[in-house]
DNA sequence: CGTGGAGCATACCGCTTGGTATCCTGCCAC
DNA sequence: GTGGCAGGATACCAAGCGGTATGCTCCACG
C-alpha cells in the first residue's frame, strides 16, 4: 500500500503512522500494526525495542522529513517576505506528502506528563524537542529580520511564531485528499497558506500600531 | 480543586476534562478520574454510561461554552472587520478560560475511526459534529461578509475558515499561564491573536491578488 | 556440510482496563 | 419508624495490552 520499502524497518513504521493516525496513539496496539502488514507481534518488536521508541521514531521520521524539506526552501539573502513565503510554501506541501507522521507527531506533542520510561526512550524525547525547536528557530530568525527591516510588524515573537507554526500545521486537522490531481491540490492549499501566514505578519503601511 | 461544585456530576466532568488533559484520553482511566475525586469507579459509573459517554460530554461542554460566549460577541451590524475581531478575541479568551476541556475536545477531534460504539454514543459524537459546525459557520459568516464589501481578500473560504480555527485555538499546544496576572496575560494574548487572524484577512491596498 | 545468526512466528505471562453486579448508607416522604 | 431510592463503595470478571522467552526457517560463510 505505502512503498515497496527499502528495509522492513520502514515497512513497519509506515504501518505504525497510520495506525496510530487512525486509532489514537494509545488505542493503537502493537497487534494492530503488525495486522497492518500481515504479520505478527514478533516482528515489531525484533526491530523496536518498545511502543515507546516506535512511536518516538515515528516522530523523529517525521521532523526529519521537514527539516531536510525547509533546508532546501530557506535562503537568507531574500528579502524576509519573501523568504518566508518559501519556507512556508515548502513546509505545507512537505507536511501533506507525509500526512500520517505528521498527524501523529502533532498529536503526541501536546501530551506533557509521562510515566515511567526508559532512559533510552527519555534520550529519543529529548531529541525531539531539540529537532523540534531548531526547526522553529529558522522561522523565529526569518520573523526577527522582517520585523528589523520593518516589513513585518511589530509582534511578539514567541506567542506570533507558536501561532504561526499552528497555523502552517492547521491542514493536519482537516485535509484529506479529494482525489483529482492531489499535486495541483495540495500547491493551491500551500499557496493558500502560506499567503495567508505572510499577510498576517505584514505590516499594513496605512494603520498604526496602536 | 476546582469549584465546589454545584452537584456532583459536574465535578467528576472537570476532573474527567484534567485527567484527559494530562495523560491522554486513553491513557486515563476511569479509575484515575475517580482517585482524583477521592472517589471510586462506582460513582463515575453511577453518573456516565460509559466512558466514551463521559469524554462525549466533556466535548460537548466544552462547545457549548465556547458557543455561549462567542454569542455574546457577535454583532453583525458592525463592520465585518471589527466583528470579526470581536469574535476573535472572545473565542480566545473563552478558550483560555476552561483550557481543559479544549485541549481534550482539539485532542479527539481528528481522530475519526471509531470502533464499535453504542448507538447513544454515537449521537453523541453525532451531537459534537453538528455543534462544532453549527460554532464554524458564525465565523464563515463574517468571511464571507467581508469579502463581499471588500476590506478581506479574495481566499478560499473553506481552507481559510478551518485555518483560522485552527489558528484561534492555537493556545491549546503551547498555552501555560506564567503566574502574575492572568486575566491580563490572557488578554494580551486574545489581542495578539485576534489581530494576527484579522490582517491575514484583510485586503491589502497595493498589491494585487496576482 | 554445518553452524550461527538475522528475521520472523508462536506461546505465554502479569497486569490493567472498561464494565457489571452487588451491597451499604443516609435522607426524605408518609 | 419504615419503605424506597439516589449516591456511591466493593468485589469481581473477561478481554486486551505490552513485553518476553523460545522455537522455527533460511541464507551466508567457513
Amino acid at each position: 500500500m505505502a512503498r515497496k520499502s527499502a528495509n522492513s524497518r520502514d515497512e513497519i513504521l509506515d504501518a505504525a503512522a497510520e495506525c496510530f493516525m487512525e486509532m489514537g496513539i494509545e488505542a493503537a496496539s502493537i497487534s494492530d500494526i503488525a495486522r497492518r502488514l500481515g504479520a505478527t507481534k514478533g516482528r515489531v518488536y525484533h526491530h523496536f525495542a518498545s511502543k515507546g521508541a516506535l512511536l518516538s521514531d515515528v516522530r523523529i521520521h517525521a521532523i526529519d522529513t521537514m527539516s531536510a524539506a525547509l533546508e532546501e526552501a530557506i535562503d537568507f539573502d531574500l528579502p524576509p517576505e519573501q523568504n518566508f513565503y518559501n519556507m512556508a510554501h515548502r513546509h505545507v506541501t512537505a507536511l501533506l506528502k507525509t500526512l500520517p507522521y505528521h498527524k501523529v507527531d502533532l498529536q503526541k506533542s501536546n501530551l506533557s506528563g509521562e510515566k515511567s520510561t526508559t532512559p533510552y526512550e527519555r534520550e529519543l524525547l529529548e531529541q525531539i524537542r531539540v529537532k523540534r525547536t531548531e526547526y522553529g528557530e529558522a522561522f523565529r530568525k526569518v520573523i526577527a529580520q522582517g520585523i528589523e527591516t520593518g516589513v513585518f510588524r511589530k509582534v511578539q515573537v514567541s506567542v506570533t511564531l507558536h501561532s504561526v507554526l499552528v497555523l502552517l500545521n492547521a491542514p493536519v486537522f482537516w485535509y484529506q485528499s479529494r482525489g483529482e490531481d492531489p499535486a495541483a491540490e495540495q500547491n493551491r492549499i500551500a499557496d493558500e497558506l502560506a499567503t495567508l501566514a505572510l499577510n498576517a505578519l505584514l505590516a499594513r503601511p496605512d494603520s498604526a500600531t496602536s
